[in-house]
This record gives C-alpha cells, structure tokens and sequence, in this order.
DNA sequence: CTAGGGTTAG
C-alpha cells in the first residue's frame, strides 16, 4: 500500500514533471557535447547539477533552484532532500512547498526519503503547526526504521512543542535513548514559547544533572532569556549573563546572546545594564538595534529612543527596520508628536517599508491616537494587507476620538471580510459601548467573548466591568470582579473608579483596603481613582488623607492627575478657598486643567468674584481644549457679562476649537435615541414636548423655579427659561416617560455634565411621574429617586 | 534575539 500523502494546510504545489521527463532538446543541446546515453557522463551531469544545486540554495535563491531541479532528468534523494531542507527553513510561506516536493519524493518510488529527509519536513509541519502531516511523517520515518532517530525526534518534539501538545512532546522526548543539547532546547524552547517559565526552568536544570550532564548552549540561553525578560527575573537574568561570560558563550554567537540579554534587561527596566550590553557589542544587527530602541520606549524614555534611532540612521539604511521605526512610532503616539511621526511616515515611504503591515498598523495606530482620525482611516482603506491588528487599530481609534458608533461600523466591516477579532480587538470594542451607555450592545459583546472562550482573560474582564459601571449596572461589575480567575492592577481600579462614578464612596474605600490583603499594590491611578470617588461622594476629609498616605506610606510622587483630582476634591465640596490656597502651594506650575476644575466648582456653587480671578487665569495659560473655552464663556454669562462671554465664544471659534453640542441618549430595546437641545428631529417629537410642558405646569405647583443663571445666551427672561426647559437630557427623559413603563428605571447618558437647572427639574420629574431616573453625565451617575437624587449636592 | 492593535484616572 502506499503511504498516505501528507495533509497540508496550504495548497500544495504541483509535483514537479517526473519520469519520463523529456529533457528539452535544446537544454540538452547546450549543456552537453557527450551523446546522453553515456552512463560515465550522466553521473558527471548529475554531480553538476547537485552542486549548481546547493549553490543557489546557498546564495538563497530558491527560484532558481526550483527551475534546476525540475529540470533534473533523474533527482535523487539527496536532491530532494536539499530542496526541503532550504524550503523549511523559509517560514510558513515556503514550508507548504517543502511538504508538497515531499509528497512527490513518496510518489518516486525510485529515491524514498531517507534519515535526512524526515527532519526537515518535520520541520516545516512545525512551520505551518501542522499536526496531522507531522504524524504521517512521524509513521513513515519509523516505517523506515528511524522511530528513535534523534534528529526525526527532535524535530517532533518540536512540532508537538509548536502546537502546544506538551504530553505527546514529553513522551517522545522519554524515548529517546539518548538526549543531546538539541533535544533539551527543543523542549525548553517550547516550554518558553508559551510562557511556561517553570517548566522551562526545570529542564534547564535537568539537563545539566546526572552522568549525561549537558552544559547550555547559546541556543539554550537564547530561548530562556525571553522567558525571564517575560518574568521580569532580573537576578536569574543576571545569572545568564554571568554564565554566558564565564562559558565563552557571548564569543560564538554574539549577536543572538547579546541582543536576548540586552532585550531582557530593558524589559526588567535596567536600562542602564541594556545599554552597557548594546555597547559592548562588537557587531549589531537589525534586530539588535530593534530592541534597544524598543527597550528605550517600553520604559518610557522617549527621547533617548529617538537618539538611538538617530545613531541607528547615521549608520546607513542598513538596520533600518519595520519593527524599529513601529517602536519609534510608538513613541511618537505617547507623545503625540505628530511631527516626527509624519517624518517617519516619509522615511518608510523613501525606503520602500510603507507596504509593511506592522509598520503601516504603527502609522495607523499613531494618526488615530494624534486624533487625526481621518487620516487613519484613509491608511487603512489604502493598506493592501489588513488584518486583525490593523482592524483592532481603526476600532479602537474611532473609540478614543468618541465615535463609537463608528467602531461599531468598522467591527461588521471586519466580520464580514472574516477577519477574526481577538482579545485585543474585544477590548477595544467594549469600551465603545461603554461610551455609548449601550448596555444591550455591551451584553452582545459578553456573550461574544463567552463564545470566544475570551471569558476568563483579565483584560477583558476589566473592560467589561468597566463597560457595566458605565451602563449603570455596578453590581454586574462586581460580579465580574469577584469571579474573575486573576485579577491585575487595573482590575483594582476600574472597580473602584466604578464605585466613584456612582457615588459609593464608602465601598470604594474598602475595596481599596482590601487591595492591601490581597497583597496588590497600588499605583498612581488607584489614588486618583480613590480621591475622585471620594470627590463625588463628597467625602472630603478622606480624600485628603488619601493624598497624604499616597505620599508618605506608598511613595507615590504626586503628578499633574493628582492635584485635579484633590482641586476637583476640595472646590466641590464647597472649600473654594483652600483649593485656592491648594494650587498655590503646588511645587509644580499649575496646569489649565487644574484651573479647570477650580473654574467648574466656582460655577457649580456660584462664586463670581474667585470664578473671575480662575478665569484671567486661565486666560493667560491659553484655555487650551474646549471645555475651558466652555466654562470660561459660562462664567461671563453667569456674571450677566455677555459681551465677554461672546468674545470668549468668538475666539473658541477663530481658534478652530468646536464645542461639542450637549447631547443626550437613551437606549430603548437595544436602539440608541439621541436627543440635542431644542432638537425635534425625532419622530415622536410633538408628544415629547408636549409632556416636557405638562411637567413644567406639575413642578411649577410644587414650588420650582428656573434657575436661568445657567442659561448662557443674553436671552429674556421667559427666552431663558424656554432654552432650559428643552435641553438634551429632559428631551430624553421624557421619551422615556412616554415609551417605557412605570416600573422601568429611565437610563440616559450625556455627553456634557448636567446642568443645575435640569438637576432640579429631574428632581422633580421623579417625583410627580414617580420613577426612578438614570443619568450619566460626563462626570458621574445621578440616581433621581423621590425628588432625590443620590448625589446630593456634590454634582 | 526585536516589533504593530487593547482595559483603569480627570
């Protein structure tokens, strides 16, 4: 019988032209003057051709090695096996036609592959993690007697490694009746390609006991110290260095080694060692030079990166790399230096890279983040080769410049060119439907990623429950946080973050205890998170004890976030003054945006007179972003100086800045109606307005007064209290009266923050149409309940 | 040996 063909996943290519090949007369002709029936000459003509074989094959031109051997009247095994040797050793691309020529090798009953032959196709099942050709192939060689061959074993192992079958892997490996260096690596490299640093660990150990002890060899040392970088083990790193030194190691392959150990170290953040290493090195290469700079950004030292990028240029074009310049793009994105990314834009362009996914991703990923979203998006639509990465990209860049309902568009885009979403892409999707306040659409995205098997991943796990305290479902993410399998650092602060926004501040408060018994430490974002709970739960002495413990008992420098986070603190708990005096004493120059929660305070409880002292100064750092502009204008109006307030808005406008019209949704039977002041867009329109007007008759008997000093134009008075009456947020209330029933709590999200007048008037509307009301502003929840609301006065 | 997309804060 013969043996089964082997299963490639790829299309295999066409068997090369076998027996009788009808050498083309002219070939013939030219290359010999001998009558070909010469048995003497034919061996001589075949012994050329092997050569000329492994000539191209060593010049790595496959092309032309391909041609000469399907030009081969007679290809014996060794010629075969050349062929799938330089063929599986190409990557996947190359590798289908390494299984394919032997496919054709099996046909030729006159050369059966042989102990070289079974290695290297081994080789290439790995390269395409093709299980089922790798058994085939693993039946044949030990049809041929080589069940125990250390190179056919090794070359399994590392097959079964490649897809993850430890066991079988393991087995093979106890088989063997004698195990090299080779065979140790395979199974520690495997081991390390998944990340299982203990195992890894073990084997590196194990092969240095016993009689048979092996020392390791670069190879060795190659494979593990990604896994310690992984790890952030600087001591065990340490150790490695140490050893390569003392075995010589760094001589042979110095370019592997020293760019692993460089690699490692800028990963455990000893940049300082990285750079010694990087130094030391008498030859560098592309991937070197890659990883240093990487280094550089991963650690956030931008500046020095782009000098490294500097040197690396002066040097010629030469290690001029896609993975190097998607580092220094990286950069740029942190930065938002739109400068050097649009010269780096150009560099890829003038070297011919700009085609490369991962650098064309880079540049998509860096436009998006710099806001230049349209930009993004004509990259993406121009790149030849999109794939989930570059997907991942465009969605998330839609979410971080608020348009998350484009995101949506551009994930049923993705699906239905069937590009698959990973967990990458789920993360970057729930956060829109968090934005969006969508709870139906955020429920279809769990139960995606269920179906997924993407559950358990932390990091989704942390945008879901982030997506559920944003939807108003703060005992969803809870859950979530509770059954979690392994929670990080961000788990900690999006639960507590979500308990701020609802304003349980108490409940914040403990989860960031028993952070502590968890053994977790917190970082600079739990505090902010932590103080702006405190904030909006009006919990004004504890938050300033946080700041202090942040300080002095965790020995978190405060920044720029904190000081917002404790101005926002104090003004809105009313203490104007000491925020004041807070800023004063800052040892660092006060950013606009800290002036920026001052002036926000100043509105809410009405101080005039501080509101324009915070304004000039505002003024003279230049408002900077619109909400500024915004409150700057509002504090003209609110102060009854129209004019100024007008010349703010002029120069909002000569200065490009656009304010974002105050809009209002609400989602009823997984639909999005949005709502903008004065809008009567919507159908139901009439019947919407027409409630507004029989509230107003039912509140104003109650005793409520327009409050029209948040009304911003130079109106009259009756003008004022119309423009109130009909902003966003009471537009979507009442198509919630009219469309859900009594006992459904009425979910509205809002772009801006709640206005004083409709904070009063939803007090109201729970009261006489008796329901419970939702909003989520830009700042918080507001729970209405009886004329209530849960935030009391701390909005 | 390197590298592209992602979650938390105001």
């Amino acid at each position: 019988m013969r043996p089964r063909l082997p299963d490639t996943k790829l299309k295999p290519a066409a068997a090369p032209p076998r027996r009788p090949p009808p050498p083309p007369a002219a070939a013939r002709l030219l290359s010999t003057a001998a009558p070909p029936s010469d048995p003497c000459h034919l061996q001589q003509q075949q012994q050329q051709q092997q050569l000329d074989l492994d000539d191209h094959i060593a010049r790595g031109d496959l092309t032309r090695a391909r041609h000469l051997f399907d030009r081969m009247p007679d290809p014996d095994a060794r010629a075969y096996n050349s062929l799938i040797r330089a063929y599986s050793w190409r990557g996947p691309a190359h590798a289908a036609g390494a299984l394919a020529l032997y496919a054709a090798m099996l046909r030729d009953a006159r050369c059966p592959p042989n102990k070289y032959t079974f290695p290297f196709v081994l080789k290439a099942c790995s390269a395409l993690q093709d299980l089922r050709a790798g058994r085939a192939i693993h039946r044949h060689a030990a049809r041929a007697g080589l069940h125990a061959d250390l190179f056919v074993c090794t070359a399994l192992i590392d097959l079964y490694m490649k897809c993850a079958r430890f066991v079988p892997a393991a087995a093979v490996f106890h088989a063997m009746p004698a195990r090299d260096a080779v065979a140790w690596n395979a199974m520690l490299a495997g081991y390390a390609l998944h990340g299982m640093y203990h195992h890894a660990l073990e084997c590196l150990l194990r092969m240095q006991e016993g009689c048979a002890s092996l020392r390791p060899n670069a190879s060795t040392l190659v494979a593990l110290l990604p896994l310690l970088a992984q790890q952030s083990a600087l001591c065990q790193g340490k150790s490695v260095h140490a050893y390569s030194v003392r075995a010589s190691l760094h001589d042979k392959d110095g370019v592997l080694v020293g760019t692993a150990l460089l690699d490692m170290y800028a990963k455990c953040g000893e940049l300082l060692y990285a750079r010694r290493v990087f130094e030391a090195m008498p030859i560098r290469n592309d991937v070197t030079w890659s990883a240093i700079i990487g280094g550089f950004v991963v650690c956030g030292r931008m500046t020095e990166a782009f000098g490294l990028f500097k040197d690396m240029l002066a040097q010629g074009l030469g290690f001029l790399s896609p993975t190097s310049v998607a580092s220094a793009l990286r950069a740029c994105a942190s930065l938002a230096d739109l400068h050097i990314g649009k010269q780096l834009h150009v560099l890829l362009a003038k070297s011919g890279l700009h085609s490369d996914l991962t650098a064309g991703n880079s540049l998509l990923s860096m436009y998006a983040k710099a806001g230049l979203i349209d930009e993004a998006t004509a990259l993406f639509d121009e790149m030849a080769a999109k794939d989930t990465v570059s997907y991942s990209a465009l969605v998330s860049g839609y979410v971080q410049n608020g348009m998350a309902d484009a995101a949506f568009l551009v994930f049923r885009k993705m699906q239905a060119c069937n590009v698959q979403p990973d967990v990458a892409t789920m993360v970057s999707l729930i956060p829109a439907c968090a934005h969006l306040a969508a709870l139906q659409h955020g429920k279809c995205s769990h139960g995606s990623v269920i179906v997924r098997g993407m559950a358990p991943e932390t990091s989704i796990c942390n945008a879901l429950m982030d997506m559920y305290a944003k939807c108003g479902r703060i005992g969803l993410s809870r859950q979530i946080f509770d059954v979690m399998p392994a929670r990080d650092i961000v788990s900690w602060n999006t639960m507590i973050a979500g308990y701020g926004i609802h304003g349980l501040g108490k409940e914040a408060t403990a989860l960031f205890l028993d952070m502590n018994n968890h053994a977790c430490e917190p970082d600079g974002v739990t505090f902010i998170c932590l103080i702006s709970a405190c904030s909006h739960s009006g919990l004004v002495t504890e938050g300033k004890r946080w700041f202090h413990m942040m300080a002095h008992k965790y020995g978190i420098t405060p920044r720029m976030e904190h000081y917002i986070s404790m101005v926002d603190l104090l003004a809105r708990g009313g203490f104007l003054d000491e925020a004041y005096q807070f800023i004063q004493s800052m040892p660092m120059k006060a950013d606009v945006r800290v002036w920026g929660a001052l002036l926000a305070a100043c509105r809410v409880h009405k101080n005039i007179d501080l509101g324009k002292q915070v304004a000039r100064m505002i003024q003279k750092l230049g408002p900077e972003g619109t909400g500024n502009f915004v409150l700057l204008s509002n504090m003209f109006s609110a102060a009854g100086r129209f004019d100024e307030a007008a010349e703010v808005r002029i120069i909002q406008k000569e200065k490009g800045f656009k304010k974002s019209p105050g809009c209002s949704w609400i989602e009823i039977n997984g639909s999005l109606h949005a709502f903008i002041g004065g809008d009567r867009s919507h159908p139901r329109s009439p019947e919407i307005y027409q409630e507004l007007d029989n509230i107003l008759v039912d509140i104003n008997k109650l005793g409520y007064q327009a409050d029209t000093s948040f009304v911003l134009q130079d109106l009259e008075e009756e003008e004022k209290e119309k423009a109130l009456l009909y902003h966003s947020e009471k537009l979507a209330i009442a198509f919630g009266v009219l469309t859900l029933s009594e006992d459904k709590t009425i979910f509205v999200t809002k772009n801006l923050r709640v206005c004083g007048d409709c904070h009063t008037v939803i007090k109201y509307m729970s009261l006489v149409r008796r329901r419970d009301i939702i909003v989520r502003d830009a700042n918080r929840f507001h729970h209405f309940k009886n004329g209530q609301c849960s935030c009391g006065d701390f909005w």
